[in-house]
Formats: structure tokens, C-alpha cells, sequence
DNA sequence: GCAATAGTGTCTGTTAGACAGTATTCC
DNA sequence: GGAATACTGTCTAACAGACACTATTGC
């Protein structure tokens, strides 16, 4: 009989702050040994028989001190092998994502996306390999996009998501376009409310109640 | 502490066969309870510390019946985490994929891509989950492609591959233009050897040797 | 009106898809 | 020459990228 391999699950918690204008990687400071202290993605170990998604929630309530509820959308991203990852010994890292929203939590640091700190174990591999992965989930895994854009968003909050995943902020006609052939999504006819500093109220963006039955 | 998981590497492998012109799928009767006899993907509980690359190679020698080195390349495609999987008890399966080449293996069946018998635990699933995946990475993945077709191979041949992977043929013109735009692959002067039924030799395609570093 | 923001129309180059026509081989 | 197979040139539609111009708001 083979011995059996550990399993853990390291979570890229991902909010999108409208006043920022940016989406952030949630982190949050180990209070164990090894790394105790230092950044780490929330991550637990998968437990006997858990589903992913479950293992998903449990990290990111219990690390990252969110609310269950908060966690809007969870995926899959890739799984990391390298024997020597945990000091302890080896471990499998299954790295998945999770949108998030509302508060940001109690013990949660929030950063952009291209501005993480060092972080323990080799989450900084992990976020590096993963970035590419996310930003092509993004008008094309429309649970990821919902999850992170919320029900509703203006334009001018797509173009920020946008930049922040690819690095790259498109022009409006062509994100637009683009929009219009996401399944579920429609443009409306309404305008956000006005802004503090003034200018043209950006279109309301809505997904079809079919498409977000979360 | 919490019980660990049990994890499984089930193993998609992958053969070209330039005579049936078509890609196979290897999958092999068990030879243990639960499901013995029965038909199923190749597949091993992942050792603690094992790299998923030798879990894979472990897979695809000890139940297909293959030499090690008959495995051109392999990589990640999902993890399936239903709990009732296995009737033994929870089991995580992490899918792979193998390339492969070579003589058929002593317990081998191969089916074609889009003709895959019914399979044992939930490996009909992962076939299906997975075939869009593998689709995506032809002429995408180079490692995944460069195992699949081998170090040199005809046009014709990599249109029987397209077929087989997308079940669609290309036109040859813009499978070529595809073709020319993969990084390492480079179309010679050479004409392959005269075909059995008469008409035009292929002309043949090579990988540039930095690109092959397998 | 001016600054600030957002949306629209259109042009360009690239790519995917399609197909007629041509080339090379065996018999 | 005819059947079988393979390659080439070119046309069309879709798409990404780019940008000038117009629209709406607060001050």
C-alpha cells in the first residue's frame, strides 16, 4: 500500500474594490509555523472525502476571515507538485480561485494584483503561473466574470477589472463589442448614478437571470 | 487533524497511428475489484512525494503495458473531486494527459478519440471533460503537439491529427498557415516517401531541435 | 464654457474559413 | 491518360486594435 499523499488547497481570493478601481489578491499572515507570520495565500488542507469548492469557502472564511456568504464564484486552476514546496513534506497544492465581495474581513491584506508581496511556501510561483490563467477566464468563464463583477457593473468598471487582469486597458468600443458577445450579458439603457467629480454617467451592464444562477 | 485524501492520477495517453490515420485513446480491463474487468483509463494512487510526471509514466508502463520511454510528454488537464467516484471511498483524481509512441503495449485497447467505450468509476466523464481541453492544446501546447506527431511528420498527418482531436478536417492551405505560425515548427523542402495507393508525396514538417528539448 | 468622464463610428491589419485550380505520383 | 492524393492562390467574413469625434455631467 502506497502512503498517501497530503492535499492542500491554496486559494487566489480575488475583490474587486469599485472606489480603487483595481481588483486585489486577498493574503494574509500565517499563524503557524513553518512561515508563521508572513504572507501566504489562505490555503487548508483538503479534507477526506471534501469537495473542492467546500475546501474553496473554508479557506477563504477561515484565513482570510470573510463571510461564507461572500464568496461569490470558485474554479479550478492548476496543481502544483514539487515535492519540496512544504517543509514539512510533501504536499499537493491544488491552486483554485475564488471572487469574493462585500467586507473585507478581519485578518485579510488586500493587494493588487501586480504589486504582491513575497509570500511563503512558493505562493509567489503559485500567483506568477496562475495570473495568465485568470485573465483568460475573463468574457469567457462567466461565473469567474459574474463572480468578480458583481450582478450589475458600469462600463467604466469592466475597463478597470479589465486592466487589472491583463495589464492592459482596452478601448471602450472594442471592450464593448466584446461584451456584446458574452452569453447572459446585456447592455441596458440605464446610466449609473452621477460621479463625484463629474463627467458622463457610465451604461449599466446586466447579466440575464438564466446566466447567474449561482 | 484532519484525514488525508486519498489522491488518483487517471492518465489520458494518447497514440497517433499513421496507418489507421487516426489517434487512440489507451484504456485497459482491471485487473482488480472494484470494476475488475471492466475497461478503464490508466490510472495509479498517487505515491507521498511522487512528481505527477512519474505518477503518469507509472500509470501508462504498469497498466497499459508500455516501456517508459515509449512516453513522449505528458501534462495537467483537471481534478475531479466528486466523493462517490470511487465505491472504495472518496478519491481525488487528478486527469492527465500522456503522449505516447511506439509498439501498442502488451493489456493496451486503444479506441478512437470520438468512439471511447463505456468506462469504469467516473472515467467516461473525464473523457468527455477533458477532450475540449486536449483539442486546445493542438498546435497550442508544442510539448503536447511535438509528443503527439513525433519529430517529423507530413501534412497529411497532422490533418488526420486535427480531425481526430476537433472532428473537424481542416483545409490543408490553412492548416498550413496555422502550422507556420508554431513557434520550433518548421516546413522543409522533403517529401515523405510514396504512398501504397499512389499520389503526391506529403511534404514534411520538422521540429526545430531547441523546440524538442523533450 | 471648461474639465472630466464616457460612448460611437470607422479605419486598419490579422486571422479563420472556404474553395477552385494546379501539381505529383502510381497504375 | 485516369485515379488518387497533396499543395497553392485567392476570396470573404469575422475579429482585434486603434483613434478621432461626439455626448453628458458637475463646476
Amino acid at each position: 500500500m502506497i502512503e498517501s499523499t497530503l492535499v492542500s488547497v491554496d486559494v487566489i481570493a480575488l475583490r474587486f474594490d469599485p472606489d480603487a478601481r483595481t481588483v486585489l489578491v486577498g493574503v494574509a499572515p500565517r499563524a503557524q509555523a513553518p512561515f508563521a507570520g508572513e504572507l501566504a495565500l489562505p490555503g487548508v488542507l483538503l479534507g477526506r472525502g471534501e469537495r473542492l469548492r467546500d475546501a474553496t469557502t473554508r479557506a477563504v472564511t477561515g484565513k482570510l476571515g470573510l463571510a461564507g456568504e461572500s464568496v461569490t464564484a470558485t474554479g479550478q486552476l492548476a496543481t502544483f507538485d514539487e515535492p519540496s514546496r512544504d517543509p514539512r513534506g510533501p504536499t499537493l497544492s491544488i491552486a483554485l480561485w475564488a471572487t469574493v465581495t462585500g467586507p473585507s474581513g478581519d485578518v485579510a491584506v488586500w493587494h493588487r494584483l501586480d504589486d504582491v508581496p513575497a509570500l511563503a511556501f512558493d505562493h509567489d510561483r503559485i500567483v506568477a503561473d496562475c495570473r495568465p490563467l485568470l485573465a483568460d477566464k475573463l468574457w469567457r468563464d462567466v461565473a469567474f466574470t459574474a463572480g468578480l463583477l458583481g450582478r450589475e457593473f458600469t462600463t467604466a468598471q469592466a475597463l478597470d477589472v479589465t486592466e487589472s487582469l491583463t495589464g492592459d486597458r482596452p478601448y471602450p468600443a472594442n471592450l464593448g463589442r466584446t461584451m456584446d458577445r458574452v452569453p447572459g450579458l446585456e447592455r441596458t439603457t440605464e446610466h449609473a448614478s452621477a460621479l463625484p467629480k463629474g463627467g458622463r454617467p457610465p451604461l449599466v451592464w446586466k447579466w440575464s437571470s438564466e446566466a447567474v444562477r449561482a
